[in-house]
DNA sequence: CTATTTTCTTAATATACCTTAAGTTTTTCT
DNA sequence: AGAAAAACTTAAGGTATATTAAGAAAATAG
């Protein structure tokens, strides 16, 4: 399967593991695909299972008590995608994971992931490597939202993410960057004069 | 001591150790005194110790290319404070960590931490249930930010930290809420007609 | 390839929040 | 207690961003 290629490459960009421990790993992994738009976790379900996207684009997002849409991340090939805090802590999720575009994902339920790193000691490694950037990541968006203007937030944006930006509406990266369509258009309007 | 019987306390919540673990706790976690706007960690250093907060107050902050404070986080008594990312990754901090009062900490370094994993391994366990603590909060906090106006996050800003809030200047609850003090000054003026 | 749905733009008006500057109150230090 | 420093308030005018509503453009599905 071309698609557990892509996780045994992605795992071993980080950690070592030999042929016996990929044949676990593609075990263990197992194979979904979603049509745009599907979700794959909604609010109140707990997430119990990690997600390695394989092919596709995925959105988290939550509605507030106006029903208005906040994306919290954006994820494509080689990312992980969930409501991490539901899987860590089995309680319900608060956010949506929908697929953005078709998608096919390589999901492990939370009691296989638990044999892997009783066999494959290193992915412990792995997962609190990603654990930590997931950490970083979080912490650089929001101390980002705290000081530049929507406009500089929006140029880091497609500078950090140009891939992600071409494969989205431009609803959701306003969404993302918290802040209306409608003034999303007059900030790009103003940056081609 | 009495502040590692806080510490000791403190872990007890949450994982269960023995009087030979104690023992070794309170080794290996060395206490030290900070001045009101003493600062314990500066941009540049790298974050080699983790920090519990046995008595004080501190708050974490970063100065924006303007030179503008944003404040991250406060801590007080019972909660641990660091640049999280620079104490994992081992690179250079980003942020301050000053004392807002004169405080009294307890700080194991990241190689007597590693001594502790191998002597009491339920104290991994407790680590990373800071650590999901620490990345669950700050995702509230990011989700919160932007959706919700100043005034309401003020308020509940009051609700979750209405301790910190009388021990802190009005200015840091303003820089923790991403608005001018003249702006909180002026939404406390509203609230309590 | 056409109809339908989704997405994007424009523009006017409104609001949340900032900036500056000055004066007042509170806290800290000696 | 008194002087100095830090923190808080007020107010005027400004800017960033939201809201509403409508139409145009683009994408998708049949």
């Amino acid at each position: 399967m071309q698609e557990h290629d892509l996780l045994i490459h992605h795992i071993k960009q980080l950690v070592s593991i030999n042929d016996s421990d990929i044949d676990l790993i593609i075990k263990l992994f197992k194979s979904k695909t979603l049509e745009r738009k599907e979700i794959l976790l909604h609010p109140g379900e707990i997430a119990s299972h990690m997600t390695f996207i394989a092919k596709g684009c995925f959105r988290s997002y939550y509605l507030d008590d106006n029903v208005q849409e906040h994306i919290l991340q954006f994820g494509i090939e080689n990312w992980w995608i969930n409501d991490l805090y539901s899987y860590l802590t089995k309680t319900p999720a608060k956010y949506f994971v929908q697929a953005v575009e078709s998608s096919t994902v390589l999901q492990i339920h939370q009691d296989a992931l638990e044999i892997v790193f009783k066999e494959i000691p290193v992915m412990e490694r792995f997962f609190r490597l990603k654990m930590q950037s997931a950490y970083v990541s979080l912490q650089e968006r929001t101390i980002n939202s705290m000081s530049q203007t929507a406009e500089q937030r929006y140029i880091d944006f497609l500078a950090r993410y140009r891939e992600i930006e071409q494969r989205i509406p431009q609803y959701m990266v306003a969404s993302y960057l918290g802040i209306t369509p409608e003034f999303l258009s007059a900030i790009r309007k103003k940056m081609v004069l």
